[in-house]
DNA sequence: ATTACTTAGTGTAAAATTTACACCCTATAT
DNA sequence: ATATAGGGTGTAAATTTTACACTAAGTAAT
């Protein structure tokens, strides 16, 4: 015990997905490092947790540092622990998921001296990315599109008020399928978490849709399993 | 340990929540500290994970190290990182999940020495753990809970050979809630994961039943879905 | 103002799944 | 032989999920 101790210096890091949604297009934000290993490669972002913050603290540090977005909900989704995970030292790294408004986002604000840029990549074209990442992130995506079929979650990624359309859309692209319009709407209404709203799309080129928002109040009672548990 | 705590950097360790079946009753495994903090209090097994092994790799030692029991499926559910969840210094822990065949477990070995003992503890009769660890036990027992009910995962807790009723009493034994016989079996002869055996049980004083076994193959190929991305 | 175009919005029947429910069977013990 | 204790089985109703196609409303072009 006491040799393990001393001879400890492993290093407990963060590294996040960070989705958004862009002209029907889901993105997810990725950094460009100005470092070796992996100079130039593009990464998640991430970064190491200090003494004094939670994982859960480091986590919306992170997204804070990039996005200037602040009490983002982030659901930790895997911890990856392989040895050699980074080539230059024992790094284990706590993996969150993320959603947010890309309209909210203020400028992208790399100030981590690692990263010479963070830039939006659609998911679809995702390159290889550094380290473990590219297994990071099928397994965070992995996990939001089978959660999505249980419960909805992705209110966070769409306007304030948004079109049933625009949200049907946006589970087709994650689940990578198409769904059927009257059932899709039927079962979304069902869960009554949205309320209808007075008003309309406005700008468009056709006949324009209803505005919905998201209810977390009337979420919170349906859902509410979920949430039986405090955070960390 | 305080002092030498302070030397460091966080500190990870894994804590597992090793589930047994005996008698009907769903138990867990845990040890008595014998060093401060929490001195004489119960904690779940758990230890720090060495430079050379991997996250997973140090689940299953310290599985080993209690039970004598090797290669056994162990599912990572959550990491904790509260700053203060160790009052003696910053220790992150990831938490395993386990399920062992309580009559194949050797004689219970704590080879760790801050255990005084190891023992079996009945699920419903919980007391208040060292640390953070009844909220570790609880979030690894409603992860088990909401897991049962879409795949079948709680054979490893079961002998190779049992009956229906045993399956039934497990699932009951878990979800806290009486199920409906035929409906069970009907689900569950559904899934096609068991073998039923040409035996039957022997020395119970009423009419024997059926054993069936669990086909690990048959499985794979219906819940191939949750096994698309590899370990860690 | 007519027309063409584009998306919004709606209902029903069939199929599949889930639920509720009760009695006879069989092995053992006395 | 009989009492006992769990083993084993089917069906109907309710619910949920699926498949499927047309009309409505607004915009844009002529």
């Amino acid at each position: 015990m006491e040799k393990l101790l001393q001879n400890f210096d492993s290093i407990f890091s963060i590294d996040c997905i960070i989705f958004g949604l862009n002209e029907g297009e889901l993105k997810i934000l990725l950094i460009e490092r100005n470092e070796d290993p992996y100079k130039s490669w593009y990464a998640l972002p991430g970064n190491i947790v200090e003494q004094n913050e939670s994982i859960d603290d480091a986590a919306q540090r992170i997204l804070y540092e990039l996005t200037g977005l602040k009490d983002i909900y982030m659901e930790q989704f895997y911890t990856f622990g392989a040895v050699k995970r980074h080539p230059s030292g024992r790094v284990i790294t706590v993996a969150y998921n993320a959603m947010i408004r890309l309209d909210s986002a203020k400028e992208l604000k790399p100030v981590t001296n690692y990263a010479s840029k963070a830039f939006w990549m659609p998911v679809k074209d995702m390159p290889e990315l550094a380290f473990d990442h590219t297994q990071i992130f099928n397994k965070g995506f992995e996990k939001i599109r089978s959660k999505i079929s249980f419960e909805p979650i992705v209110f966070e990624l769409l306007p304030e008020k948004f079109t049933l359309s625009q949200l049907q859309n946006l589970y087709e692209v994650i689940l990578n399928k198409e769904l059927d319009k009257r059932n899709f709407r039927k079962k979304m209404l069902a869960y009554n978490i949205l309320n209808e709203l007075n008003e309309k799309q406005e700008g468009v080129s056709f006949r324009a849709a209803k505005l919905y928002s998201f209810d977390k109040h009337k979420y919170d009672k349906f859902f509410q399993k979920e949430l039986s548990f405090g955070k960390d």
